[in-house]
DNA sequence: GCAAAAGTGTTTTTCCTACACCCATGC
DNA sequence: GCATGGGTGTAGGAAAAACACTTTTGC
């Protein structure tokens, strides 16, 4: 029996909701997109494996990282009894955009628009966006996937793409700025508006200190997809 | 390497939240204390090892179960390199008292008074506590340890027991009784004392419907242990 | 000068919390 | 008749929701 890992990588470019996938180089399913996946060594703990292949296969390293679920059905994969354990990371597509797309063939999709994927990679990119909104609800866990400076429409547009909700955008700027987590800069981002938009900071100490008390950024049921 | 499923049986009797063990029977560690735990046969999933290694080892079948975490420190399991993937299971103590403690040295422990623990069954079962912590606040899970009749303090010390606080119980009443999912009975239970208090039954198809809808079930920060 | 997005405040409602007394019964 | 645990109601405060107008600036 052989065990995987396969890593789920959210992105947000500050506007979309992406998933980083790749073009299958080898047999079975060449040439179909897949989540970026690989074995788990002997010496290595998931958890290393997980970390080791998103290096491989995308130069990324030190991003935000954390085991989903253990998929194991007998005929997953068609070839060889395979169990699978999912890894979620969140990142900032901005940050690593040269490291991608060189050496494989990896690309974004927005969460909307995703192809086929092989196997029952489609279950896991299912479960991971119900754990992403579960724990987003609660969690300050969205700032990993935003730049070092960013705005509220934009932290904004990410949580709408979460939830594929639209919020109120007065309500949400007084439930975040309650928070005490960001710090508003004296410059402002001019590209998507005429009249620019503050940029803010995540205050990392007060980020730490809170991450484990519950937030509540659940959108109201109405608006709910 | 070995892959094998461990599963944290939690239950409840009426009074205390306890965990199920059992006496391991063979080397390593013959005779200490440890999860139920077996290795994935090559054609079943998973959950089937899960199901079937609770079976086994305590006549348990149909329980609630769901996967909690994949744990895979290299030497985890002295001998042989073993990844484990972990199951929690909820149970209701008295509805399995004949299955139980007869082939197996099993044996149930209140969450207060663990002995020491094989391998790294310890860190399992503080995962499963703080699963159970979080996953309780949001949804009618704890049913699933109760009896099919049940009276309100009961499932007030159940959720006393979870989170080790002290909650209010005209406002866990209010609460409780808000989301409709408890249908009020008109035989009372009369051991636990004079006056006797009324059994509730869960209102099962509700319990359907509204098992992904949130509930707040956090008790206030101020008793949190 | 106007279109487009940013930013801001108030009112209403809902939910949570704190809190204290009466009830039914076995002894 | 009293000790024990069961059951209920209310008032005050905090948080969430609904809601609309003004500001800035590139074109």
């Amino acid at each position: 029996m052989l065990l995987a890992v396969d890593c789920i990588i959210f992105g947000f470019d500050g506007t979309d909701l992406k998933l980083l996938l790749i073009k299958r180089g080898f047999e079975p399913e060449k040439g179909r997109w897949s989540l970026m996946g690989g074995f788990v060594q002997p010496k290595e703990t998931l958890e290393q494996s997980a970390a080791r292949i998103l290096k491989e296969l995308t130069g990324l390293e030190d991003v935000y990282m954390e085991q989903l679920h253990a998929f194991s059905e007998v005929e997953r994969d068609p070839i060889e009894r395979t169990v699978s354990v999912t890894y979620t990371s969140l990142i900032d597509i901005n940050k690593y955009k040269k490291q991608l797309n060189n050496d494989f063939h990896s690309e974004w999709f927005p969460l909307k628009k995703l192809p086929s994927l092989i196997f029952d990679h489609r279950d896991m990119v299912e479960m991971a966006k119900e754990k992403l909104r579960y724990k987003a609800a609660f969690h300050p866990i969205v700032f990993e996937l935003l730049p070092e400076k960013f705005t509220l429409p934009q932290l904004q547009s990410l949580y709408e793409g979460i939830y594929g909700a639209l919020m109120d955008k007065r309500n949400f700027s007084r439930k975040v700025l309650s928070t005490g987590l960001l710090i508003k800069q004296k410059d402002k981002e001019r590209l998507s508006s005429k009249r620019g938009a503050f940029y803010y900071k995540l205050d990392k100490r007060k980020y730490q200190t809170k991450f484990n008390s519950f937030l509540n950024f659940i959108p109201n049921p109405n608006n709910l997809n």
